[in-house]
RNA sequence: GGAUCGGUAGUUCAGUUGGUUAGAAUGCCGCCCUGUCACGGCGGAGGUCGCGGGUUCGAGUCCCGUCCGGUCCGCCA
């Protein structure tokens, strides 16, 4: 053994004992006659003191060692004569009697502390440093733990994990796939997973009940802070349950996570449809920390010869509580970041609720005060509150007043990366009308079961009535983040075959991409339906993170990189010749 | 595919209107210091200003191109 304690065990009740460490050298600092060293390891950091008066030779020897060198130590526990609270360890520290190098170190780039001096290039292309660094190993500690919670619960409910292949079959639904080539079938390729959600459908099949899989995810889109070409899912699927089960299960893993981890007890759920979700916040995965929700203001603002609201479809409004004292300046900075391409508004009106009881709003010109004031009473209005108003075509005009409601939300300090508030969106569209491609695509994917009260509807085959139909789908969304989502699924084979035609599908296509399935159905599926939950994203946002790559071990960055590893890279000719491929790089 | 911000010492950054020898902090090296824990003090080394071209008497600074990185939009059933 290197060891007979690790660095962040000891304490003054081992004082007197005669101990050994190992370890990474954190920092040093000579005092002259004495010198102290921090030895650091995953458990924590331990102080070695050495004396130049007591072992001069030894002193002189840890002198020189350098930063993240590895030494292993013995010697004897002593009470600090000034103790540091800061540290678990403070209150003791080890008389090094023995000091043996283990190995050297260069000089790593960048400081192996909390607050690094290291910008994220370099530390991902050393992220074998970085990971040194409490700060990250915290976050993957994390990891582990709800990963270990997340079994407990789902385990202790009945459900089984079985794992599914990576090397299955390319479809053109969905997210773009990663594609393998087959040696031993020259010219075929296989695709990775966007999620086992095929099998795991015949998993039910099967008679598994209930399955679940920790499982890695793989989509070939561009990137953000919060999307990674591989990522990883909670992936679950239950036999014999409507969409209550389901959001009872899954509330209920989501409170034992947050129990078990962070120690934080979480009443019920609210639940809200999308539809609701859209009219209040315009978004389906809003923030529900803070109100600030949509007032419409179409009928009380058009017809006054103000051109821009009588040409829009909806003017919509939010109530800033508190900001009426928003300055000309800064109302006008807030304006353009509203009309940065990203998010393109046109414009922004905006109406002061004066403290003295007054109203003053950017359209003077066109609405009296007292028409100004039925505003305000719309939005219950207190004096000292800002109206900030955009209008314009309804999607559109949601859509920035959403990004507008969060930016200010931002700006005001209600978005408490403490304070968790969950919701259920359910009644998710079935389908969505792509106008470029003239055709539907599955809102959710396209095993995703149409509400019963609308299976009617979906059969008539009127065009326009598919628009309206409504899903058994849900998500769940914490702090405005989508944090899982799911469906109950289609379990009869005509009515598979029948969404397969409306999303476009001849049956021949069917066939050939989903014939298994529709195969297994054939055999006695039981009614089913499942869930998904993005692991990263959960760890991230438990945290009060926006980035899932602080929770990912060795995460790729925006061009899908591994810049330590230098992936992806070229293959050689012979690897290319034994796959019969031949690169056409048109650049 | 698009928008936008950035690339200057090992690292994180500053660098004004284009003008003398490109600075700070931190890290690194040396010397001093017996209770530090962001130790302190003194001294020192360290730069192809991403790359290529252009404008100019003169470019880190302006222009064009290009590469790399961050954030976002599109995309992500």
């Amino acid at each position: 053994m290197y060891r007979s304690h690790h660095c962040g065990e000891l304490r003054l009740s081992n004082v007197g004992q005669e101990v050994e460490l190992s370890g990474w050298l954190a920092t040093s600092r000579d005092l002259g006659g004495m010198t102290f060293i921090d030895l650091r390891d995953r458990f924590g950091i331990t102080q070695l003191v050495f004396n130049l008066e007591s072992n001069a030779d030894l002193c002189l020897q840890a002198r020189k060692l350098g930063r993240e060198f590895v030494i292993q130590i013995k010697g004897i526990v002593r009470e600090r004569s000034s103790k540091n609270p800061n540290r678990p360890t403070g209150d003791i520290e080890i008389d090094v009697d023995t000091l043996t190098v283990l190995n050297v170190s260069k000089t790593p780039p960048f400081t192996i502390e909390d607050n690094t001096d290291g910008g994220d290039d370099i530390r991902m292309r050393y992220r074998y440093l970085d990971l040194r660094r409490e700060a990250v190993q915290k976050n993957l500690i994390f990891r582990s733990k709800l990963a270990l919670e997340t079994r407990n619960y789902l385990a202790n409910n009945d459900f089984i994990e079985v794992e599914t292949p990576f090397l299955i079959k390319s479809t053109p639904e969905g997210a773009r796939d990663f594609v393998v080539p087959s040696r031993m079938n020259p010219g075929q390729f296989y695709a990775l997973p966007q999620s086992p959600q095929t099998f795991k459908q015949l998993l039910m099949v099967s008679g598994f009940d209930r399955y679940f899989q920790i499982v890695k995810c793989f989509r070939d889109e561009d990137l953000r802070a919060d999307r990674q070409p591989e990522f990883t899912q909670i992936d679950c699927e239950m036999s014999f349950v409507h969409q209550e089960d389901i959001l009872q299960t899954f509330e209920g893993l989501t409170k034992s996570l947050f129990k078990k981890t962070l120690g934080i007890d979480m009443a019920d759920f609210p639940r809200m449809t999308y539809d609701e979700a859209m009219q209040r916040y315009g978004s389906d995965k809003p923030d529900i920390r803070f109100d600030m929700e949509f007032g419409y203001l179409t009928d009380l603002a058009k017809g006054r010869d103000f051109a821009i609201f009588d040409q829009a479809e909806s003017i919509i409004g939010i109530c800033a509580t508190g900001q009426a004292g928003y300055s000309r300046k800064q109302v006008d900075e807030l304006t353009e970041w509203l009309k940065r391409p990203q998010i393109g508004a046109k414009g922004m009106i905006y109406a002061r609720y004066e403290l003295d009881g007054t109203v003053k709003s950017s359209v003077d010109k066109f609405y009296s005060p007292e028409i100004v004031m039925t505003w305000m009473q719309h939005f219950n209005a207190k004096p000292g509150d800002l109206l900030l108003i955009l209008s314009g075509d309804i999607e559109s005009t949601r859509k920035q007043m959403s990004e507008l409601r969060l930016e200010m939300a931002q700006r005001m300090g209600l978005r408490d990366n403490k304070v968790f508030k969950p919701l259920w969106v359910l009644d998710f569209p079935l389908l969505e009308w792509d106008e470029a491609s003239g055709r539907f695509f599955a809102m959710h994917h396209p095993f995703t079961s149409p509400k019963k009260a609308d299976l009617e509807k979906m059969l008539s085959g009127d065009n326009e009535a598919m628009k309206s139909l409504r899903a058994d789908a849900y998500d769940l969304v914490i702090n405005g983040v989508e944090i899982g989502g799911g469906s109950i699924r289609i379990f009869d084979r005509t009515l598979q075959e029948r969404n397969f035609k409306l999303l476009g599908f001849t049956p021949e296509q069917a066939e050939e991409q989903f014939g298994f399935l529709l195969g297994a159905f054939d055999f006695g599926a039981p009614p089913h339906g499942g869930i998904a939950f993005g692991f990263d994203r959960l760890c991230a946002v438990m945290n009060g993170s926006h980035s899932i790559r602080d929770f990912i071990a060795f995460p790729k960055n925006n061009q899908g990189k591994d810049v330590m590893i230098d992936a992806p890279s070229r293959i050689d000719d012979a690897q290319l010749d034994e796959l019969q491929l031949r690169l056409n790089l048109t650049l």
